[in-house]
DNA sequence: CCGGAGACCTGATAGC
DNA sequence: TGCTATCAGGTCTCCG
């Protein structure tokens, strides 16, 4: 579910857990369980330690504590992190609990698709979900330049190149098809054919797709919540995403649904055309 | 290097 | 009510 606008409303709403002290770590241990996450011990190194910023880069979350040590997470489809009481009662699918006082910082992810980890922050950059990963899909260094030359070799679609998170950290298959669509992009178009003006306008989508749904809290298509448990109200305001048969917001086609790489694409056939 | 298919998981929904 | 099929915001790996 959560693309960059998601996740950055999840960081966001996470800023008040900074300052707290991890007094404890609760995992939902082995067996029938998340697959990506590392074992107990090394989450309980995170014992006693006191966060200090939450930071985020394309669909990862990084935790820093005052110690040597980070904690990432990605939500995967279903993942949600949530702050709550410490009495409250704990969410389905719970799969680590920071204990931070009066609170708690809850995971859970019914689909467990998504990662945990517990990491040296200095080595950061050598960490294999992070290493790869492109510049964030809200830093200035997603530009023109960025994409056109990114581009030039590349035979894939548009579509798939959007979605390439060792070009650009952040884009999902929302964001992808609405970026396209404000861009006037075809989604099926080859990569290696954009041109340079066409790039210029492709990051300037990406931007204004990523600040409209920020705006909104994020989309909410069904599982979306930030860490309050508040949805987004995004998805009354996508262009194409999930509205084949409805008329395109620009020029009135109606938007057609498409299937790319095994994942829905929604595009205007009138105005994507470049 | 690329795209496609399948895997990893559970839950919601539509149709019968 | 209950069954089945399909679909879902992500990524990873194998295959051709």
């Amino acid at each position: 579910m959560p693309e960059l606008p998601e996740v950055e409303t999840v960081r966001r709403t996470l800023l008040p857990v900074i300052g707290a002290r991890i007094a404890s770590v609760w995992d939902s241990g082995k067996g029938l369980h998340m697959a990506r996450r590392p074992p107990r011990k090394k989450l309980q190194q995170l014992i006693g330690a006191q966060i200090t910023a939450v930071r985020r880069h394309g669909k990862y979350l990084l935790l820093d504590t005052d110690g040597t040590k980070s904690l990432l997470v990605h939500l995967g489809m279903t993942g949600r992190l949530r702050i709550q009481p410490a009495r409250a009662p704990q969410a389905s699918h719970t799969h680590l609990v920071l204990g931070l006082g009066k609170r708690v910082l809850a995971f859970s992810d019914a689909r467990r698709f998504g990662q945990i980890d517990v990491f040296e922050r200095a080595d950061e950059r050598l960490h294999p979900a992070l290493a790869p990963l492109g510049p964030d899909g809200l830093e200035p260094g997603v530009d023109a330049d960025l994409l056109y030359a990114s581009s030039r070799k590349r035979r894939s679609t548009l579509k798939a190149f959007v979605l390439d998170q060792s070009v650009i950290a952040g884009v999902g298959n929302i964001y992808a098809s609405e970026a396209l669509w404000r861009a006037r992009l075809r989604p099926s178009k080859r990569a290696h054919r954009l041109t340079a003006a066409s790039a210029r306008e492709l990051a300037a989508a990406i931007r204004e797709v990523f600040e409209h749904a920020l705006e909104r809290g994020g989309t909410t298509l069904s599982d979306f919540v930030d860490a309050d448990g508040t949805a987004g109200e995004n998805a009354d305001y996508l262009w194409v995403y999930d509205r084949a048969g409805q008329a395109c917001p620009r020029c009135q086609t109606v938007i057609k649904r498409t299937v790319h790489q095994g994942r829905a694409t929604y595009y205007c056939p009138t105005c994507q055309t470049a």
